[in-house]
DNA sequence: CGAACTGTTGAGAGGCTTCAAGCCTAGTGG
DNA sequence: CCACTAGGCTTGAAGCCTCTCAACAGTTCG
């Protein structure tokens, strides 16, 4: 049974059995043998929330795998402003295509929770796709999951309103992290990165949202959001 | 020497020299004998001027790339509005996501010119994938460049405004297509179809261009458009 | 406890869409 | 070859959605 306590480099004593390697899709596709090798030459890093993991326009040789926590995958427009592309969590992969192409970062991305991360320096990862195809298919369809809800939000941004926005932003933070007992969106999350997510700015995402909690759609205690009607914030929506 | 005319399954007799496989950065990747098997087992398609290729919701099992002419790839939003998500052209791959995913088509394809693609059964390029890592590191990369510009397209669309995204799509179309000696777009679009990368509606594009005209940034003779002032348009665009 | 950040609401301006009407042009069929 | 017609192009007017600016309340954290 591999656990990351093999793990060769370990710089933090943060790792204990809530994180497993083998938990995660990727890394089941590996034999014994190349988790051995992944173990001896990755790095276990740890964040904690709201530092920076990487910047627009850096070089970062290697992927970062999440094992636990929030980041913001995020690009800065010509006037500041973010735009939230995602938020990547336990699993998922983040780096890889300054990787692949050998360019610089095109995002930043930043902790938005302690966070841990997986870094496989990017010799061992360029080895594994060589040698082991179910770990190259596993991070292709990873890819093409993004390359969909790219599209998808292509299109969304294009033709609809905020309003819209809106309702189906929070019905997809819905399905990605959850919900806590009480209907309440188990990621906090402020405003504006909210409104960054949708791609407006702060006070129309808060008029929208008040919108929302007047139709008791939602209900708002202090940074809390609670669903109370998801039926019809997905006809709002119009998915 | 591989030329097309190998090819197993020659279908349509419209091959001739102008194009060849070998033409293609990501055929260069294969052996010999890949190549064989490959014209073997792949089929040449032509599509005459707006034929469908494939349909969002369809299944289409393979991979085509675009050897002659140009592909509009697309989305229908809620309201029946197409989102133009790219242009593909000589070289570029369509339909690999749902290859790799084994999804229906999350994207409508569509002729722009007539078209000749060559169509690889999913099969033989599962194979590639798995045996030459050349071939699938190009294919991953061709990716990357998909997702960067979705990247940059959707923090765009999110804070840019008309004017600003229209100069911009300009300045794409015209490093992707080219302008012949007197400037000119080579590619000749709608005005609709142009709001449609936009993400705008037919009349806005339409008064956004006018002002570009009025401004001597651009001439607008019939259905061509001429550049006259490239670095206005990048400054416009700020890019 | 206070400073800095986050959330909220109002008013006003402006960009963009919608609706409507007419012009132009490219392609078709007689 | 020409007339015709459908679709593409263009402009105007009106109104709405969204952004901007401003002021203030609430919250968090050193």
């Amino acid at each position: 049974m591999n656990t990351v306590v093999r793990s060769g480099k370990r710089i933090q004593p943060i790792i204990n059995n809530d994180i497993l390697l083998h938990d995660i899709p990727l890394f089941k596709k590996l034999t014994e043998d190349e988790m051995f090798r992944l173990e001896l030459n990755s790095v276990i890093k740890s964040y904690s929330k709201r530092s920076v993991i990487y910047r627009e326009g850096s070089r970062h040789s290697g992927l970062y795998c999440v094992l636990k926590g929030i980041v913001k995958v995020y690009k800065i427009g010509g006037n500041g402003k973010q735009q939230i592309l995602r938020f990547a969590q336990k699993g998922d992969l983040i780096g890889y295509r300054s990787l692949l192409t050998n360019e610089l970062a095109c995002t930043s991305a930043k902790a938005y929770d302690d966070t841990v991360l997986y870094h496989i320096p990017q010799h061992i990862v360029m080895e594994l796709f060589r040698q082991n195809w179910g770990f190259t298919h596993e991070t292709m369809k990873f890819m093409c999951k993004e390359l969909k809800e790219s599209n998808m939000f292509i299109t969304d941004i294009a033709q609809k309103s905020v309003r819209e926005r809106a309702a189906e932003m929070l019905l997809i933070l819905k399905d990605e992290f959850g919900i806590d007992k009480h209907n309440a969106l188990k990621i906090t999350i402020t405003r504006e990165d909210l409104a960054n997510m949708v791609g407006t700015v702060t006070e129309s995402l808060i008029r929208v949202m008040s919108e929302f909690r007047n139709e008791n759609l939602l209900e708002l205690p202090g940074r809390k959001i609670v669903f109370r009607d998801v039926t019809k914030l997905r006809a709002i929506a119009n998915i």
